[in-house]
RNA sequence: GGUCCAGUGGAGAAGCGGCUUAACUCAGUGCCCUCUCAAGGCACCAUUCACGGGUUCGAAUCCCGUCUGGAUCACCA
């Protein structure tokens, strides 16, 4: 009779390290008391999810505030899937958010004695441990073709009984060692099942950090550990991969509560201590038919984290945003710390909601405005560059032209207690900016005639413009500045504030806000712009003057 | 369909049996302020915590049931 080490022996005869060797290989990590190691394990099979973002975000954090270890492993054993070249531009997105790992695989290097940390690196690991099961009669070779997998499935389905490979259907697993021996031997195609002992009838408490404890069904299939393409599955992999490298909290989606039966199963049968698991709630948002659902990448744009790059939405916003989906006390903690330094937030588990939270654009929004509200004029500059680099030739060739003119001009109401806070990303920096620059203007203004407000006929605008033009002198101080534009406009008949035009509407053509908004729009061609004073300040005298006799030539 | 998770305003949420006529933030709305916006200031926006029962002197908070939503059921991760 053929015994269970024969079939290990013919199916993995290359193999002659041990656990034991692993275990010596991989010691458990010297790091302090309450250290956590943490591991954000991607797939490469796209760019990079805004969920995998949040989900990296906090393994980063725990990882960070506990001086333990945060390293990335790359998940890359479904070779069909995988897209060349997106596991370095996962590691370079990261980066930009920064998220710096530890250790691990780094892109183009890998980094730390816990490795190689590309899983389809990692095959003779896996094989010693799939030995070692095979030895130990817990895991065993399965012919089964896709279409007896097909038919056992429709049995189950016409039966109204759970679908899957357990107990009965597992029909594999009764095999004699005689006959697996004698269909290797026949090079009969086939993969490796893990033999669960399980049943799901019996329930099992398992700890969660985020959703504390409950019950679920023991797990009873006997799924494929080892595809027959030589690669492990997920489910074997994140096992062998995250006790030998020694992680101790395993944190990721939520969608993941529902295998994890057949984790804690697996660590159990090889006697490892399980790590502590943090499920995270998924970001959803609202689909077509009104319901919640996950952020797709196919359908939602926010799904990709390349789409706020590509809008310019500064790093740090992202971040700040997702921070208060991970916890509730983060927004009073931010505000109280006027947007500054959001590294020393303490993160906690038990801070974090349940439910996914609904991707909330408005509120990056906000996020974003004040962040670019607080930076000076040269992280300004620098933070446009890199964008416009990259995303906005047009933007960076703007900003090279003359970097102290953009500079100047981003300062405007910039570095005081309460700055203007209206940029809100970079993405749409050069529309909002292009009426400073002189070649701009004139295009626009040929393109576009200005449009003033229709209260008031052509003649009244040149009328108010060129008794501007001759008496508004922009060098004297703000408060000057003003009360000389009342005052022009007194003697053309506008009120000199809205409250006496809205009493007397009758004895006047408008009020200052009219002289005001002609101005303006003679300037910039916009309704809105910052603050009046200081653009007719960085256009300067003559290139004002230029402007307006353009008005009055019409 | 089975299993698990969840259910407080437009959104994120606080709340852990009386301090709640439900905090705070975003969005929205209105008003105020020496220019449009922005900012700032001040208001308003859930008589009610998915629903129905129960426990209790007292419940958003505890118990039971129902409903709704989400996740998951692969040689994908």
């Amino acid at each position: 009779m053929v015994t269970d080490k024969e079939i290990a022996e013919l199916i993995f005869p290359e193999v002659t390290e041990t656990i034991d060797d692993l275990e010596k290989r991989f010691p458990v990590r010297k790091l302090k008391e309450g250290a956590e190691v943490t591991r954000f394990a991607p797939s490469p099979t796209g760019f990079l999810h805004t969920g995998s973002l949040f989900t990296s975000l906090i393994c980063h954090k725990v990882a960070k505030d506990s001086g333990g270890i945060f390293y990335v492993r790359l998940e890359d054993t479904d070779t069909k899937r995988e897209i060349q070249g997106s596991g370095e531009e996962l590691l370079k997105q990261l980066e930009l958010f920064n998220i710096i790992p530890n250790e691990g695989y780094l892109g183009s290097s890998q980094k730390g004695n816990y490795g190689p940390y590309i899983q389809s690196q990692r095959a003779d690991i896996y094989k010693v441990v799939i030995k070692y099961l095979l030895e130990n009669g817990k895991a065993y070779p399965c012919f089964c073709s896709q279409e007896e997998l097909d038919e056992i499935r429709a049995k189950q389905e016409k039966a109204k009984i759970i679908p899957g490979y357990y107990g009965p259907f597992a029909k594999y697993r009764y095999l004699t060692n005689d006959e697996r021996k004698e269909k290797i031997l026949n090079g009969d195609p086939y993969v490796i099942r893990f033999k669960s002992s399980g049943n799901h009838v019996h329930k099992i408490k398992v700890s969660d950090l985020v959703h504390g404890n409950f019950e679920i069904a023991e797990n009873d299939m006997d799924i494929v550990i080892f595809k027959s393409d030589g690669l492990p599955t997920y489910h074997f992999a994140h096992v062998v991969d995250d006790h030998f490298m020694r992680t101790t909290t395993v944190i990721r989606g939520e969608e993941w509560i529902a295998s994890l039966p057949i984790h804690l199963e697996l660590f159990k049968t090889l006697g490892w201590t399980a790590p502590k698991y943090a499920h995270l709630p998924v970001i959803m948002k609202i689909g077509e038919n009104g319901n919640k659902r996950k952020l797709s990448k196919r359908l939602d744009n926010e799904a990709a984290v390349s789409y706020f790059l590509k809008d310019g939405y500064p790093s740090e916003a992202l971040i700040m945003y997702l921070m208060t989906i991970a916890n509730s006390n983060f927004e009073e903690w931010i505000f109280e710390h006027k947007f500054e330094h959001m590294e020393d937030f303490v993160f906690s588990f038990s801070k974090m909601s349940l439910e996914g939270a609904l991707f909330d654009m408005g509120k990056l929004n906000f996020f974003s405005r004040e962040i670019l509200s607080k930076k000076t004029k040269e992280e300004i500059r620098d933070m446009a560059l890199a964008y416009s680099k990259t995303y906005d030739e047009k933007l960076y060739n703007l900003i090279k032209s003359d970097e102290n003119f953009f500079m100047e001009i981003m300062n405007i109401e910039r570095e005081k207690e309460n700055p203007r806070k209206d940029y809100e990303k970079f993405g749409n920096l050069y529309e909002s900016i292009s009426f400073f620059y002189k070649d701009l203007y004139d295009a626009s203004i040929k393109e576009n005639p200005l449009q003033f407000n229709e209260r008031f006929s052509l003649e009244n605008v040149k009328e108010v413009i060129s008794k501007v033009k001759e008496e508004l002198s922009i060098n004297q101080d703000e408060q000057e500045w003003f009360s000389n534009m009342k005052a022009i406009g007194e003697t053309l008949g506008f009120a000199p504030n809205g409250k006496l035009y809205k009493q007397n509407p009758d004895q006047y053509k408008g009020s200052v806000s009219d002289v005001a908004e002609m101005i303006r729009i003679s300037l910039t061609t916009r309704r809105n712009s910052p603050n009046l004073y200081y653009v007719m300040k960085v256009l300067g005298k003559e290139e004002c003057d230029r402007r307006f006799n353009l008005l009055l030539q019409k």
